[in-house]
DNA sequence: CCATGCGCTGAC
DNA sequence: GTCAGCGCATGG
């Protein structure tokens, strides 16, 4: 058998190589058989590319462990194991490629047979089985294996099922999705389904070991499923955690300590950590032994398609190459200026972009200049393209409103009910709603003074002189963000408790409180956003508008639709001003000349924004244009086009030049289109072009 | 100092 | 259309 076999893994961005052998754990999705067919990239052990591989090439012999070509088997049951994950352990490899750690693949049940404790099912082995018997825990190869071969013509008989997770069941796995690359078999008696329970934060401890995919922070080994086993837990926050694991990958010498993992998308517990010990064969995983590119793994000679000299630009000498722990940049040693004679015997080596920037530089006594708030910000790790700071997503405030203090409760002097604000911004510059994104503006021991109607609750309700206010918080707000999905209750803190003391009765954090005289309780300056046209028709059509005074009749706790608890608070209006969707308020509106207001300079700059876009829409039609009829021959644009019958443009004059040196193929296809074939221009085509590129045939 | 957040944008 | 993820103001 193959003592380890080369594997390619392509996860998307990056190559991997890892030798996968005896004993090697691997995770597997078992799917059935009318599933699309994985898109893994198989290589041969020297690298190339094996077609068989990428397509279901169905005229192959598969090769078995005892030499013996068997055909594909076709009538095989396709068997679902677990529509979910599973943990598999490999005993043999037979010339299997597209196997390796973490790696997907599809597989079928050849055969199951199952044995009692310490001896094997006397039946049903496997037409190319090495089987192997548990012996005191160990798992060691059963030496009958080839009598087993000489059953090859009997038929299996003991498919069960292998959700049944009797620790001494014996199943045989042949998996054929490439069938160029044979068989694999598989003692799969440490199977257990995979609880695929999505944990939270909140649910995480010590101790257990989940698996995890993307964001662990480190850089090596984004884009896999690991297990890591939770090392600490520090509470940062209600709804977050810093989490440092133990990233159990492979062997010994692979796991890696003291991750942190930042943001998990999906996060599965594994019910019986200890039913999967991770130990391994003698030595049998290892990766590719020999210069090895930090970015892929490879022989960066042959394989890296990241280890050219940024300098140079040449791949050669990859044991000249020093690699940038700041930027990963690869650096011949000969062209750094000034050159090094050799390798640097620091661990840290920083390229000159990385290592001159003084800004960076932290001097003694000095303060860090990046927070740690913002060292923990996504946007720490460079992978964010996104041009911040421009438009109106995350500016700052240009004016103050100071004729009022930031307590200050009812409307704002000179704020007439119906001003409109395109932006939140501006309406924390009049003073009316100050916080850029909070619903509710107020102090947990005062009250509120202002708050937005954004329809961000559908089970709110809107009258217009009358709607139910949902609190803030309950909200996940992991990822940085600034809304998130509601995950935990409400409590009656913060700016809750704030819009509930404006009501005008004795506070209950318990059961909610009605006023009995609601007119005395205290103004809450009230905006409705366009956002909440969703919910209700009272929301303006665009922006943000100041809607008057509402006073709080009374709030409760309920479950919202969302499923968790929430505090709702019913407000009804209390203004001399009328509303500015009545009758009389849209005549007031009018006769102030209010409407939409935008900040300074933000019309033009969308106009322009707008003339940019359009003329960068048409450069790239044009070009697109241009690439789709470029003649073949010439490499331009056609001119005087004879469409072929194999539906290709060739100028004229190219066709005919081609025809001279007697060919009388089609230049593009080389479809045959006869000696005698006569060239007509495509006119139509010609006028089109010559409108698109005006200008364009003079001189052709 | 830290936590919170009914926005807004460009990338996809 | 969906989605990640940012500065900032504010309160505590």
């Amino acid at each position: 058998m193959a003592a380890g076999n080369l594997v390619r893994l392509e996860d998307g961005h990056t190559l991997f190589d890892y030798n996968v052998g005896l004993n090697d754990i691997v995770q597997l999705l078992i799917r059935s058989e009318s599933e699309a067919p994985t898109t893994a990239s198989v290589t041969d052990q020297d690298g190339e590319v094996n077609p068989c591989a990428l397509s279901n090439c169905k005229n192959k012999v598969k090769k078995t462990n005892s030499g013996s070509p068997s055909q594909p088997s076709t009538s095989s049951r396709s068997f679902l194991i677990d529509p979910g994950i599973g943990l598999y352990k490999i005993n043999e490899l037979v010339d299997a490629r597209d196997v390796s750690i973490g790696a997907w693949f599809e597989a079928h049940i050849e055969n199951v047979t199952r044995a009692t404790k310490g001896h094997r099912n006397g039946k049903a082995q496997g037409k190319s089985g090495n089987t192997y018997k548990r012996t005191n825990g160990n798992l060691s190869q059963d030496h009958s294996r080839e009598n087993a071969n000489k059953l090859d013509s009997t038929p299996s008989t003991s498919y069960s099922d292998c959700m049944d997770t009797d620790e001494e069941a014996i199943y045989h796995i042949k998996y054929d999705e490439y069938p160029e690359n044979g068989i694999v078999e598989m003692d799969t008696s440490n199977l257990r389904p995979r609880a695929r329970t999505i944990l939270k934060w909140s649910e995480l401890k010590v101790g257990d070991v989940v698996m995890v995919n993307y964001n662990v922070e480190t850089p090596e080994e984004r884009g896999f499923w690991f297990d890591a086993e939770i090392t600490s837990l520090r509470e940062i926050s209600r709804t977050n955690k810093e989490v440092h694991a133990k990233i159990l990958l492979g062997g010994p010498e692979d796991t890696i300590n003291d991750c942190k993992i930042l943001f998990i998308e999906e996060m599965y517990k594994i019910e019986k950590p200890g039913a999967y010990p991770l130990t391994f064969g003698d030595g049998d995983f290892k990766r590719k032994s020999g210069p090895e590119c930090k970015h892929c793994r490879a022989d960066p000679d042959k394989e890296c398609r990241f280890c050219s000299c940024y300098l140079c630009g040449g791949k050669q000498d990859a044991h000249m190459q020093l690699l940038c722990d700041e930027c990963n940049m690869a650096y011949h040693i000969y062209c750094l200026n000034p050159p090094l004679s050799k390798i640097p015997e620091d661990e840290d080596w920083y390229c000159p972009s990385c290592k001159n920037d003084s800004n960076e530089v932290v001097k003694a006594g000095e303060k860090l200049k990046q927070s740690k708030k913002k060292a923990k910000m996504p946007s720490a790790s460079t992978e964010s393209q996104r041009d911040w700071g421009k438009g109106m997503a995350c500016v700052g405030r240009t004016k103050e409103c100071t004729i009022v203090p930031s307590n200050h409760y009812g409307p704002i002097p000179g704020v007439p009910v119906g001003t409109t604000w395109k932006f939140r911004v501006q309406v924390s510059e009049a003073g009316v709603h100050r916080p850029h994104v909070g619903g509710i503006h107020g102090r947990s021991n005062d009250g509120a003074y202002s708050l937005v109607l954004a329809g961000g609750f559908e089970d709110e309700v809107d009258r217009g002189d009358e709607f139910t206010y949902t609190g803030s918080g309950g909200r996940d707000l992991s990822g940085n963000k600034r809304i998130g999905e509601h995950s935990f209750d409400q409590t009656l803190t913060h700016m809750n408790r704030a819009l509930a003391l404006n009501c005008d009765a004795p506070l209950d954090d318990k059961n909610g409180a009605e006023s009995k005289n609601w007119r005395a309780g205290k103004p809450v300056r009230v905006v409705r956003s366009s956002k909440g046209r969703r919910i209700s028709k009272y929301a303006p059509e665009e922006g943000n508008r100041y809607d008057g005074i509402y006073k709080v009749v009374k709030y409760w706790p309920e479950i919202g639709k969302c499923g968790f608890l929430v505090w709702r608070y019913l407000l009804r209006r209390d203004d001399v001003e009328p509303a500015p969707w009545t009758s009389e308020g849209m005549e007031r509106s009018k006769k102030l000349g209010l409407s939409v207001q935008y900040p300074e300079g933000y019309l033009e700059a969308m106009a322009s924004k707008e003339k940019k876009d359009k003329v960068k829409k048409q450069t790239n039609f044009l070009k697109k244009l241009e690439q789709s009829f470029m003649c073949v021959c010439c490499q331009e644009l056609v001119y005087q086009p004879v469409t072929t019958e194999c539906l290709h443009n060739v100028c004229k004059s190219c066709l005919q030049r081609s025809f001279r040196a007697e060919v009388f193929t089609c230049p593009a296809c080389r479809y045959d289109l006869g000696k005698g074939y006569t060239m007509v221009p495509n006119k139509i085509l010609q006028t089109l072009l010559d409108q698109f590129f005006p200008g364009y045939s003079k001189g052709r």
